[in-house]
DNA sequence: ACTTAAACGCAACTGAATTGCATAAAAAAA
DNA sequence: TTTTTTTATGCAATTCAGTTGCGTTTAAGT
């Protein structure tokens, strides 16, 4: 795992502490956060527009995606190493736990390939499970 | 296609002319629609608070279903023959159109049987497919 | 050390969705 | 039909996630 300073130099982000504190957070955390966690969980700001713009950076960099959530919540986890710097690319599926409520990147579950049908022009396909995860169990 | 005040009657809901007409407008509806665009096209309530809550009824008598939206807004569109007046069942495909940000529902395409995986528990499985619609196109 | 571009932090704002409560109207009962 | 009960409506106010503006701070390059 390659340790935070490195990744932000790697992105041309600045190295502030929050934003190292953020992905340190991103990369022990099993599953997603949502901006409301992050601030729970961490120190270094007490300030949620500081969090939501270190997101927006990080997303834009590939550095993070979003994730779907149950309550329509922006939620985001640590991209592989599939994406580049400018663009996403991400091929596994995504898990909600109906009981915690939180995601997970299934990163074994790979996408079902789905025709072009009547007229649709298919981009980009996503696949969410739900049910209750390992900890709920 | 079933007469809007038959419907109501099926489900114990009152047959009023805004309910009504909400019924017809999802039928006429070739995709999905949220409260706000249920507002535009609306005339006999001008309150959104009515339209929620009419919504929430609905979905609750599964006659309407939730569906993925562009922007996390909740959007619902009309629940097929297969679901009860107290379950849910749906095996189709959503499609969201990047272009005019509609959510359609593919019932051509079936949802893929995915194994419970590594102590993931699945009840429920969504794919959703993004592009563009045959009105884009 | 100086400069500048990126990041921060506070306040104020937006917009979707919700809650409370009093009123209206539909359906059931008398 | 009239009365009663239950459901639905409408307005005001609230909540809460997320955004914008703007002045200040700080990291990093010169």
């Amino acid at each position: 795992m390659p340790k935070a300073e490195k990744i932000l130099e790697k992105f041309n982000l600045k190295k502030t502490n929050f934003r190292i504190e953020l992905i340190e957070l991103f990369q022990s955390s099993s599953s997603s956060l949502t901006a409301d966690e992050i601030k729970q969980k961490i120190n270094s700001t007490n300030d949620k527009v500081t969090i939501y713009r270190a997101l927006t950076a990080f997303e834009k960099k590939c550095l993070i995606h979003r994730v779907p959530d149950k309550s329509n919540l922006i939620r985001y986890a640590l991209c592989q190493k599939e994406c580049s710097q400018t663009h996403h690319k991400h091929n596994h599926a995504h898990f909600i736990c109906n009981i915690c409520s939180k995601t997970f990147c299934l990163n074994d579950i790979k996408l079902p390939q789905i025709d072009n049908t009547s007229g649709f022009k298919i981009n980009k396909t996503q696949l969410t499970l739900e049910g209750s995860c390992p900890a709920c169990n």
